[in-house]
DNA sequence: AAGATTTTTGATATCGATTTCATTAAGCTA
DNA sequence: TAGCTTAATGAAATCGATATCAAAAATCTT
């Protein structure tokens, strides 16, 4: 029975193999009904004997698909900002285990320039079908430009409301109104905000909390601090600053993520202030040690899974033509003990 | 001036529009001491103005190479741990920038098996040129054989002795004398370790800082808690079960990794017990927050971005021909405040 | 069983680059 | 300037798959 042992490196070995025609041989790999089965089995069964592998390249280059998506992480934001947040890597990895079910190959690429050149020479070159985009906040109008041009994108973010590209995003208005009620129920009055409005998901949690306040009977007031970058050390300052300054403290701290919630309890807690008796504090993010925390941080959570897997979906539905929507993925307060 | 403003798409159409041969286009575009000076300036103002750009995908089918790394994360585990550690996300960005600069596309890869048959499919399918293993830690079985059979890889982590493949990991050994000679210079002389020696990793860590006091005149004791995986939420648990369980008290804890490092801190503190006064603390991975954290964390650090850029090279090596020695990166201890 | 249909199969062209090898142009020598 | 060497160029083959379209085989009619 055991004939030539050789590994088949192309499908004209298998071919010959099989007594079949490398078309034939082609058809049978991709289950076209065009094959007979018996035939079909033959063929399966002589390459799966020769160790036999598609040529995924001249796939590709013949079929002018390439089966890649490429993602985009700005790595380089997120080491000068210090974050710790593991949040991006975990849309990542969602992502990839979205792009994964449907055999894809996924891309990494960080682009190092905001004109967007490096985006077209992937696509000119032909390294990818399309492109998903986590954490390029600052560079809509690059992505609306990008976009316009006809590229196949996904973002990650906050959906502008005259983007021309499908952005899929928490629902950050209803994580703002979402801190805010928790605070209203637990009978606080005077807010603060904590966050960097420049990005536009921060911007719309804050807008989130004014609904609450503004569609309530109670008289509320809302105090700001406006950060810039998501760094541990830069929210353990203002909070410093913070306490200098105010005359009246505030009884709910409403903070755009985990790390900075984290901060300003610390500095609270130095200061001789009892988190939640005095000050409530709403995180945002549900990173890994929140749970932990001492006290455990109440926080709103992002479904990253969901969202890596609503991302992919999308891309997909543009390449085959459509133009689908922007998307909120699931949000939901966790209620801990702050 | 302006002759035909079409975009040239391929080759031909570039060779036209200069009136010379597609080889002589290709020769320009790559630099080839074969064609004239002024040919060449010729065919690239062509092909500029044009908005030309190779088509990757017919190039690699005919060199017969990629231009592409695999870099195999295993996301499945880092999530079930929860960890929080950026680390694995600084190494992933070390590596991102290190292929950009060397042109080599990355090809993220989340193998689902343990198998290493996903491996051998990309090399099979020519997907990839070499891998960039980062967190296989358990699976040095599966490499080795995948080593042999000439994959070429460079695996992140710490060597084994037996090891056939190029490893670059930190200086786990002198990571650990590093924290034994801080203890020892403290005038500490009862060590914890805490970590998962299950890892390779750690337990070099466990035996460096056995070295440090087996060298020492005094008289150390060591007592050990066994981990599994890197949660703050385990490392809690487990701080909180060794408080009850011991008689005597360490003067010293070498914790793994900064997560767990902050766990035991948390413990103490709840305990009434000081750090540093009654007990040091030592950490792994200068995480970001440790600097933050009250008090601030003495930690062993590792360069990651050199990591990165030493794996890309090592493997740039094998792809050469050559067979690169396993690598230790520069590890450091940053004295904080525990 | 001849003729019409439907299934299967295969020969050939193609995707867009690079390599090989032959050829022409340019530069040198005497 | 003939003759020789070297530098530039181009025609054709190639990488390994799939698409197209025509031909052969199988099945169905009557």
């Amino acid at each position: 029975m055991p004939e030539d042992t050789k590994r088949a490196k192309t499908m004209a070995d298998v071919a010959r193999l099989a007594k079949v025609s490398k078309p034939t041989v082609s058809r049978a790999l991709s289950n076209s009904p065009l094959v007979k089965e018996a035939t079909r089995s033959r063929v399966l069964a002589v390459a799966a004997e020769h160790g036999y592998a598609v040529n995924r390249v001249a796939q590709k280059l013949r079929q002018k698909r390439t089966n890649t998506i490429a993602v985009s992480m700005d790595f380089r934001s997120h080491r000068q900002n210090h974050i710790e947040d593991p949040f991006m890597f975990d849309l990542l990895a969602g992502v990839s285990e979205a792009l994964g079910d449907r055999n894809q190959d996924l891309l990494l690429c960080a682009p190092n320039h905001n004109d967007g050149a490096a985006f077209r020479q992937i696509l000119a070159e032909r390294g990818a079908d399309g492109f998903i985009i986590l954490g390029q906040g600052h560079r809509e109008a690059m992505l609306d430009e990008f976009a316009a041009s006809g590229a196949p994108l996904v973002v990650w973010g906050a959906a502008a409301d005259t983007a021309s590209y499908c952005v899929v995003g928490s629902d950050n208005f209803l994580g703002g109104q979402l801190a805010g009620r928790y605070f209203l129920e637990s009978g606080r009055r005077h807010f603060l905000f904590v966050g960097d409005t420049s990005f536009r998901e921060m911007h719309q949690r804050r807008v989130g909390l004014q609904s609450v306040a503004d569609e309530s009977n109670e008289s509320i007031i809302i105090d700001d601090i406006e950060l810039r970058g998501f760094s541990y050390s830069s929210a353990h300052d203002a909070a410093t600053r913070y306490l200098d300054v105010i005359e009246k403290q505030p009884d709910a701290v409403f903070a755009s993520n985990d790390t900075a919630a984290m901060a300003f309890i610390s500095v609270f807690r130095d200061a001789g202030i009892d988190v939640p008796g005095d000050v409530s504090v709403v995180g945002y993010n549900d990173i890994p040690s929140a749970e932990y925390f001492s006290p455990p941080i109440t926080t709103i959570r992002q479904d990253t899974h969901q969202a890596g897997r609503v991302l992919v979906a999308k891309l997909m539905r543009i390449l085959d033509g459509e133009t689908p929507k922007s998307a909120r993925i699931r949000t939901e307060l966790i209620q801990r003990g702050s």
